[in-house]
DNA sequence: CCATTACTTGCATAATTGTGCAAATATGCT
DNA sequence: AGCATATTTGCACAATTATGCAAGTAATGG
């Protein structure tokens, strides 16, 4: 055996907690990437109907896509009348991706 | 409406193809986090009975999501005699992840 | 108020997923 | 060859998921 030790070492647990598997849940769905990428494009923050374009679910489907994507901070949203206006949290999902990141280089050299 | 071209720009097609949900797929499940936790810590790679110690479920399991994570991507592996040694596949990883988060920077800078 | 627009939610359903146990396969050792 | 070790696979099952349709809720405007 080349290592002893069974217990998870601070590395471990460091990783653990940046690789976060309930974000990758809601990014794990073909629909929601489109819903991310259609978002990601628009200035402006877009309507479920708005959405409902881009993929070619029922809207009721993409209103509960977009419900998933705003639990996990992917997304957030505001009411605007009639409409609810939702809009890519771009900045929080580049860092977090990039947290990742780091997170597995710096797991690496601490293990070499 | 804001914007009344329905069609995807090429910056949207740009990041629908960066964002893959079948990598996101293979990491939205804990015990399968757990095991890329544990095997960056290591130098060297690991067989699956050294895996399963780490995460509470039948080796069998363990087996199962190691198949998954390969076939992502995630993990490599070679079998040596007996043992299957499996082992992360950190920098592939890493750089998956930041290109993602470089394609929604761009993204956004394109659409501002 | 009532009709219209915009969205969310309940219900049913088909498909997929994670899991354990047992059997099968692969390899090494004597 | 026969047995032990290491891993994968078949099967069953419970739980979750994505989806459409229909009904419900929220807000606006006549």
């Amino acid at each position: 055996m080349t290592n002893t030790n069974t217990l998870p070492d601070c590395c471990t647990i460091a990783l653990e907690d940046a690789m976060r598997p309930d974000l990758f849940k809601a990014l794990c769905d073909p629909v929601r990437i489109s819903i991310v990428a259609t978002l990601a494009a628009r200035t402006d923050p877009a309507t479920v109907s708005d959405i409902s374009d881009c993929c070619g679910i029922d809207f009721s489907g993409v209103s509960r896509h977009l419900k998933i994507l705003k639990e996990a901070g992917v997304l957030s949203a505001t009411r605007d009348g009639r409409k609810v206006l939702y809009w890519l949290d771009a900045d929080m999902l580049a860092m977090t991706l990039r947290t990742m990141a780091d997170a597995i280089e710096i797991c690496r050299k601490q293990a070499a």
